[in-house]
Order: structure tokens, then sequence, then C-alpha cells
DNA sequence: CAAACGTGGCC
DNA sequence: TGGCCAAGTTT
């Protein structure tokens, strides 16, 4: 029998919980790029790719990022093309953008110092709550709260809380909860220990509590319920798109590619030429050949399909039809729509969905 | 608030 | 294989 909403903070032991919990992560911390100075800029580039995504995969572009773009003025100063090429692959692209427009905003209004109050810091772009406790936390050792998903997790088996973390509504109940245990002495490590421990021992489903440095103040171990926490309502699925790309080239040997609105999914980011397609009419090439001409204002020719592509994103999945042919002529090239060689398409961001096409046109030729 | 917004790894 | 998950924010 659960109970709900049980909220059991007056019973812990702040003290020990901090020591206990400091102790294990200065201890076993694990070696990270952005964990070897505390430079505002490099904690905050950190924090934003760290969004939704995996420390492995981090970690390499973090290192080109911060090789290509060394400080604020570095990255206020650089064309977005670079800045989405170095994001190339990481998703969710707006963090790129958004983490550009805010480091402009920072060398021009702050001198490029990054901001240390929770006012100024939240009203960047990109930097919701999180982030903003996460940087006054770790750069500037300011004890706000940090709350990400490990932080849930871990808050709902210590203390018992069997709020709806799915919820929007559920983080300020963590927020108030950090509020309470966080260390005065160290609140970097303490917001860091917290995420650790979910990243290594307080895991989604299999948490290791016989290693857990904190087991003993925590009341789901002690009732035996740390598998039934956090409570998370399932998404729901997502739907399904039919398109048809085509890797068109002229007589150059130039290659036509489309720049993405700015607005929207995989904004600013270059593709090959593609149009949503009703299912009825797949593998039609003349109809091919219509949908791209008026699209795109080419005269173009579509010579086959050289196969199809399934590409799943959070919320919705593509069913690529990808054609090869010529453009036979075209009307003129505008800032979204360019006739590039071999070597400049390079240069150029692609999502990964357009990577996979660009592989199989390669493979066709042998 | 619910939905949009990417990708790759895991079981 | 398909759903779930990973250091969230914006609209």
């Amino acid at each position: 029998m659960k109970e709900v909403n049980q909220n059991t903070i007056e019973s812990v032991d702040i003290n020990g919980f901090q020591d206990d919990l400091l102790r294990w992560f200065e201890a076993e911390q694990r070696d990270l790029p952005w964990r070897k100075d505390q430079d505002p800029y490099k904690v905050w580039v950190s924090e934003i790719m760290l969004q939704q995504t995996r420390v492995d995969t981090v970690i390499p572009y973090f290192h080109r990022f911060i090789e290509q773009f060394p400080t604020v003025k570095d990255l206020s100063e650089a064309d977005e093309e670079k800045v989405l090429k170095a994001w190339e692959g990481l998703g969710y692209y707006s963090r790129a953008r958004n983490l550009q427009a805010a480091v402009r905003e920072v060398h021009e209004k702050y001198g490029g110092r990054v901001p240390d109050t929770p006012k100024e810091i939240s009203s960047l772009k990109g930097v919701g709550p999180y982030t903003a406790g996460a940087i006054l936390s770790i750069a500037y050792g300011i004890p706000e709260p940090a709350v990400d998903g490990n932080v849930m997790r871990v808050l709902s088996r210590i203390l018992s809380i069997w709020d709806d973390i799915a919820k929007p509504s559920s983080r300020k109940i963590f927020e108030s909860s950090v509020r309470k245990l966080i260390s005065h002495e160290n609140p970097s490590h303490f917001n860091q220990a917290l995420m650790e421990l979910g990243a290594l021992i307080c895991t989604p489903t299999s948490p290791s509590c016989l290693l857990c440095p904190v087991r003993e103040h925590c009341t789901a171990f002690y009732e035996g319920t740390q598998h039934e926490l956090p409570v998370k309502t399932k998404t729901k699925k997502q739907r399904n798109v039919q398109l048809a790309a085509a890797v068109l080239i002229d007589d150059h040997e130039r290659i036509l590619i489309h720049k993405r609105p700015e607005k929207g999914l995989l904004a600013n980011l270059w593709e090959f030429p593609m149009a949503e397609i009703n299912i009825a009419y797949v593998s039609d090439k003349e109809q091919m050949k219509d949908v791209f001409s008026t699209q795109f204002g080419a005269e173009v020719e579509i010579q086959e399909m050289t196969g199809q592509i399934e590409h799943v994103f959070s919320h919705l999945t593509w069913n690529i039809n990808v054609y090869k042919g010529k453009v036979i002529i075209l009307e003129e090239e505008k800032n979204d729509l360019k006739l590039v060689s071999l070597e400049e398409i390079k240069e150029f961001p692609f999502p990964v969905s357009h990577q996979k096409i660009w592989k199989q046109y390669l493979d066709s030729r042998g």
C-alpha cells in the first residue's frame, strides 16, 4: 500500500546526508572535461549540451566546441552556420542557436562576464530553471537548486515523493526539497553529487542500493519501494510522415541543397530537397518531378528511387523515399537554395536523417 | 499545461 | 523490435 505524496524531509538527518553524499562524490566522481575548471562559459556550454543528452555523447562535442569557440567573445563573433556545424548530430538544434544568442547578449550587455544572479541568468535564451541553478552553483558556488531528471529520481526515492515527475508542476516540489537539503559550504558538489548519484547508482530501472552511500537516509530503500519510484506517466505515441527527398545533380556535378526555415523542426539546417507526399502517390517518378519542380522552382529529372529511409524523432517518424536525379534548369540560387560542389557540401550542417540520405546516394554511385 | 523539439543506446 | 531513457526549454 503506497502512501500518496508522503514527504518525509522532516525526518532526514540533513548534515549526515550531506556528509555522506559529498564524501562519496569527492571520492568517486567521474573525470569529465567540464570539471577541469569552473569557467562559467565552459560550465554553461556543457550544461546546454547535456540537456536530454548522454555524457558519453557530449564529451567529443564539448572538446571540439571549446577548441573552436574557447570564449564568450569567440562564440559571439562566429557565424551561426559554423556553430550549427559544430552541433551537427547532437540534436535539439535550437539549443545551439539560443546559446549563441545568449552568449552575444553576455558579450554586449555584460562585457563578456556570465551573470551571477538568478534573475539575470534566467533571462538568457535557453537557460531555464535547471541550467540557471547549475551555472550558479557550479561556476559561482551559489546555493540554488539544479533539478534535473536525476535529481527528481534520487529525491523521489530518498524522500518518498510520489508526485508524477512528468508533470511540470512537480519540479517546484523537488526544488523546495533541495533548498532544505543543499550544502551551503559546497553547493556545487552537492548539486553535482545528486546528479552523479542518479547517473551511477540510483539508476532508473536497477538502482544499486547496496552500493549507495546514502541508503541509510533513503526512505524508499527502507520501505523497499525503490523500484516503484519515481512515478512517471508514459508518453503517447508519435505520428508518421511520408516524404520524398532527392539528390539532384547539375551538369557540373554540383548538388542542390535547401536551407530549412528558421523556426520549427531542424531549423536553419540544410537538407536535400524534400516534400511531404500523399501515401497514395508513392514511387511515381513523374509525380516526384512535379513535386520538386513546383516546390523548388527548378526543372528536374528524376532517374530512380535509390531506397527508403526511416528516421525516428522524439515526437514523429519520417519515412522518406529517396530519389536521384538531375537539375536541368534552376531559376536562381537563393539564400536557401544552393548548388554546391562535393567539397563545399562538407561545410554545411545537415541533420542525421539527411546524412543517411547522402550516404545512401554515395553507395548507389559505387 | 501539453506538445514540440534530435539522437543514439539499451533491453 | 519498439518503447524508454539521457544533466530541459520554449511556446
